[in-house]
RNA sequence: GGUGCGGUAGCUCAGUCGGUAGAGCAAAGGACUGAAAAUCCUUGUGUCGGCGGUUCGAUCCCGCCCCACACCA
């Protein structure tokens, strides 16, 4: 048989997490997470990682595996998926993966250009030159030593800009050198599957969810994390209010209201990601028994 | 009941010495190749409280009314 992974995607909120474990379940399989946030073991509670319960059911991979200390991007997610899948299909035929960060995703399914590792040290300067000098340093510099990619990047993107930077200053080459625009074949079978929901049910989803977390404990959750507060895995929707709270820039009940805001906008900047996926076949979120059986016909469909 | 201050975008307000209006926030849309729950870009939104009057022309001036707030009784 084909060898299969079936991915879920969709908005936060949308109900991913038991979708997943119904169609695992269905093919007694395991599951490996596209999250780039449920992958530390330090954060629980505002992340919505699955429950222990959830955990104990079907078996998962990326959860709460690595430190908010590691160095993870989706480049190292690529190599990471890619390797576990492969372990996975000694056993299985059909490996499921589900999550909500696009990037990762599709490096997974077409891959990221080779670009060689930029020294640590140099990204590092790069970026301490930008906070103290600002955009239009930057802009000058990429200007200088990257005309081309300063031509066609985001000029006002200081993440894009640093990283063409760091890039320059690492390799001597431009970063646009590097892009080869063709997506790498994998040899498996992918089959995508979006979750949708109206917005109106997907915002009630999302204020009971925020709710809960903060009655479940999200505060305390973040507090114990302050020392860590300028790592880029907190760098999320949920922590970043809950720190201003903690330094009494802002009351509780305003906090709640921010985080759902936030929340309610990252799910906007998802689904204008996902939209734009033409391979992936959308289904309602709440209609189980029907997400199975197409998935079913997929799967025997390209095999 | 009297006096004062106000009623302009979903919210907070600015403004027009009379030529039918603009900021912030919210919202909507979009981009995305080693930070992606990140980062960045774009964009409106109006019976200017109601009815009359003056005027070529009123959201702006005048009158009455309604509503909110404050103070006095």
């Amino acid at each position: 048989m084909t060898k299969t992974v079936i991915i879920v995607c969709g908005p936060t909120a949308v109900g991913k997490t038991s979708v997943a474990i119904s169609i695992a379940r269905h093919f007694q399989t395991e599951i490996i997470s596209a999250d780039s946030r449920q992958c530390y073991k330090e954060l629980k509670i505002g992340v919505a990682r699955p429950s222990d319960d959830e955990l104990k059911e079907v078996a998962h991979h990326f959860i709460a595996s690595h430190s908010i200390n590691e160095n993870i991007n989706a480049a190292y997610f690529e190599k990471y998926a890619l390797n576990k899948v492969n372990e996975l299909f000694k056993k299985h035929d059909v490996v499921i993966m589900v999550g909500g960060t696009g990037l990762y995703i599709k490096a997974f399914c077409e891959g990221l250009d080779e670009i060689p590792s930029t020294d640590e040290s140099i990204r590092k300067k790069v970026i301490k030159e930008y906070e103290e000098r600002g955009l239009q340093w930057l802009q000058e510099e990429v200007m200088k030593k990257d005309p081309e990619f300063y031509k066609v990047g985001e000029i006002q993107n200081p993440q894009r800009m640093t990283r063409a930077l760091e890039v320059v200053e690492s390799t001597g080459r431009s970063i646009l050198s590097f892009r080869k625009n063709e997506k790498v074949r994998r040899d498996f079978k992918i089959i995508k599957i979006g979750l949708e929901l109206s917005k109106d049910k997907l915002h009630a989803n999302i204020n009971s969810r925020v709710e809960r977390m903060i009655r479940e404990g999200l505060v305390e959750e973040v507090k114990s994390l302050l020392d860590h507060r300028d790592v880029n895995a907190l760098q999320t929707v949920g922590y970043s209010e809950i720190f201003e709270h903690l330094d009494g820039k802002i009351s509780l009940s305003a906090v709640v209201e921010e985080i759902k805001k936030n929340t309610r906008r990252y799910a906007k900047r998802q689904l204008t990601w996902f939209k734009k996926d033409k391979e992936i076949n959308w289904v309602k979120a709440n209609q189980e028994t029907e997400i199975i059986s197409m998935v079913q016909k997929l799967v025997e469909a390209c095999g």
